[in-house]
DNA sequence: GAGTTTGAAACT
DNA sequence: CAGTTTCAAACTC
């Protein structure tokens, strides 16, 4: 099956397209070419379809698979997918909202993106109607529409369905109170949709479709820096799986993850739990056959569960028919909230403690990962998808330069600050899209207790630089490295080759947008070669270090293991129960002692000497030294034989 | 560990 | 946009 067209295929960013990505995403950013405030071209109406074989209900082995929609058609259009029968039901309305649809066997999400409210307006005129999903299993409608902009999230109840039945507009008899609408500015409706007896959603009510109109263009949630985009990215409340939003840092897309929480009930009936959980995403592995494609979650960090920080209050939207959780602001931020759509890479809102209204933050993805290591927070784990439990690796992407792996192996540095407050690019950790967590700063608010300062921050450096949140390294021209800085470095004193030079810690060479002055970090720079050599060296001689601990270690280990049985035995070999932990510890100490000393004459004396010389100088000495230590430790055992000897004469 | 140097970020 | 100040990390002693 392949429903993947070559236009289509061009438009995915890398990280889509990389089909070694599945599970280790490039490093460096990728050029998206998409990254304009151009209405949805038809190309760009895609439809993500999740194919859960035929298993029904239970899905173990999701499968994505993109589809082109028809954005120039306004009648109904249905799809089907060859495999799964799943079908997804258009309305005319995607010709004026490209809707990102996506749709299983028994799960069905659209996510519009509305071209204008000129769009919109046009909709209503004509009576055009959202999209109408229809599936066989669970229905589920997400749809962006709400006062200013304001996403309004549509939902069916996890209710086991008939297949599904399109309604015509206006059908207001049956009335569903099923549906959470949830609005990004702070309100929290319950509004009844209309929908069959079979649960069916197939139409909006006028006014919201009037809200429709009055939706700005510009309110996507979660993006990476892409100022005016045109989507809308609504979550879905009460469903299996859950869906959460994903952004690609660039990327004119945006992708949703379908998640699924634990208790989710199947009857769509109000769960019980009150404690939040964000359900641990997983990449989205979409295989059309001839193309795989990984959906990335989170641009910067490693995902590992998604759990929310304990909060001092009402931190969870929890809807009246499940246990879903709108990781969306519930109160409105008006200055705030038009930036939405330049938050750091990859931003999702999470809930916020101690907000009192304010339910939900915004939260750049890497800080998920933050929250989601809380301890109180339980990790949601469903039915939705197989192998949901434990720890998950979400996909990778580059943070400033280094893969998701470094980043993540790697423990970041706590951050020092004292006057910035930890919300100024200064700080390390704002900068990189985290949370301070274990560092030394001082009068920090870069933590969820902070989220409201946070956020201005986070807009203050979006008007200030829309591109502050975006890795640094990133790829170069064609024909130049594949990894430079953005903006180049501005060295005068460093010579490019200190760790003050962003493109040197980088570990990258300069380029010819750097600005610096006396440069000595490029290719042929001997300076640049001498530091590289020393650095080497360094690394051998460290690794050389660990080998001979470890050799050392194993051997003594080895000792033990022979001296125990013996020990224990009290066969009456009495020399060797003098092996004891202390002496072998003593004798460790004179051998490293040995290896140091060995070290320092090489240093001192001897530089000239040869590598392998120097080593089988050490070697010579440390046995040296092993033969006096066992010379020691055979002369004290001895001389206490004798001595218990004459004691039992 | 204290003090200095450095260059990015922030400010004017 | 350029010059200056602020800031925190890198570096030195």
């Amino acid at each position: 099956m392949d429903v993947v067209s070559p236009e289509l295929n061009s438009l995915l960013p890398d990280e889509i397209m990389d089909t070694e990505a599945i599970e280790d995403i490039p490093q460096s950013q990728p050029d998206i070419p998409m990254e304009t405030d151009t209405p949805v071209a038809a190309s760009e109406n895609l439809s993500l379809c999740l194919d859960t074989s035929s298993t029904g209900h239970t899905t173990s082995s999701p499968r994505f698979t993109l589809k082109p929609a028809m954005a120039t058609s306004t009648a109904t259009t249905k799809t089907t997918d060859s495999l799964t029968g799943t079908s997804v039901t258009t309305s005319g309305l995607q010709k004026l909202s490209a809707p990102f649809t996506i749709s299983a066997a028994n799960h069905q999400i659209i996510l519009n993106k509305v071209a204008s409210a000129q769009a919109s307006e046009a909709a209503k005129a004509a009576g055009m109607q959202p999209q109408i999903i229809k599936q066989d299993g669970q229905k589920l409608l997400v749809t962006a529409i709400g006062k200013s902009g304001q996403p309004i999230v549509l939902q069916l109840p996890h209710t086991g369905s008939k297949p599904g039945v399109s309604l015509a507009a206006g059908d207001n008899k049956s009335a569903a109170p099923q549906y959470k609408v949830v609005t990004i500015g702070g309100r929290t409706e319950l509004k009844p949709m209309m929908a069959t007896a079979g649960n069916q959603l197939t139409t909006l009510q006028a006014q919201q479709l009037k809200a429709v109109q009055n939706m700005k263009p510009v309110q996507s949630v979660a993006v990476g820096g892409v100022s005016g985009a045109q989507f809308k990215t609504i979550i879905p409340l009460a469903t299996q799986p859950n869906v959460q939003q994903i952004q690609v840092p660039g990327s004119r897309f945006h992708y949703v993850r379908l998640v699924t929480a634990t208790t989710a009930s199947s009857t769509g009936q109000p769960s019980g739990p009150s404690t939040s959980s964000i359900q641990t995403a997983k990449p989205m592995v979409v295989s059309t056959g001839a193309v795989r494609m990984s959906v990335p979650i989170v641009p910067a960090q490693t995902m590992k569960q998604v759990a929310p920080k304990p909060l001092t209050s009402a931190s969870v939207v929890t809807t009246t028919q499940t246990q879903q959780r709108l990781i969306m602001p519930a109160t409105p931020l008006p200055q705030i909230q038009p930036n939405f759509t330049n938050l750091p890479p990859g931003t999702v809102l999470a809930p916020a403690p101690g907000g009192g209204n304010m339910g939900y933050a915004v939260v750049p993805a890497q800080y998920v990962t933050q929250i989601q290591q809380s301890p109180f927070v339980t990790l949601a784990s469903g039915s939705g998808f197989a192998a949901n439990t434990g720890v998950q690796t979400q996909a990778k992407l580059p943070l400033n330069g280094l893969s998701t792996a470094d980043s993540t192996s790697r423990q970041r540095k706590p951050c020092n600050c004292t006057k910035s407050q930890c919300l100024k690019l200064y700080c390390d950790c704002f900068a990189n899209g985290e949370f301070c967590s274990n560092c030394n700063c001082n009068n920090c608010f870069n933590n969820l207790e902070h989220e409201t300062e946070r956020l201005k921050a986070i807009k203050t450096c979006l008007d200030r630089n829309p591109e502050a949140f975006k890795p640094k390294i990133g790829k170069g021209k064609e024909g130049e490295s594949d990894r430079r800085h953005s903006k180049g470095c501005n060295c005068k004193r460093s010579g490019c080759l200190k760790n003050y030079c962003e493109c040197y810690e980088a570990k990258i060479m300069c380029s010819s947008i750097c600005k610096c002055i006396g440069c000595k970090n490029f290719e042929e720079s001997p300076e640049r070669k001498t530091l590289m050599h020393l650095a080497d060296a360094a690394e051998v001689r460290v690794q050389q270090q660990t080998a001979a601990k470890t050799k050392l270690s194993s051997q003594i280990s080895d000792l033990l293991m022979r001296t125990t049985p013996v020990i224990s035995s009290g066969s009456g070999r009495l020399p060797y129960t003098f092996v004891t932990k202390e002496v072998l510890e003593a004798t460790c100490e004179c051998l490293l002692e040995q290896a140091k000393k060995a070290e320092q004459t090489h240093q001192h004396q001897h530089q000239h000497q040869h590598q392998h010389q120097h080593q089988a100088e050490a070697e010579r000495m440390i046995l040296e030294e092993f033969g006096h230590c066992l010379m020691r430790i055979i002369n004290s055992a001895g001389k206490a034989k004798a001595d218990c000897a004459s004691i039992n004469c």
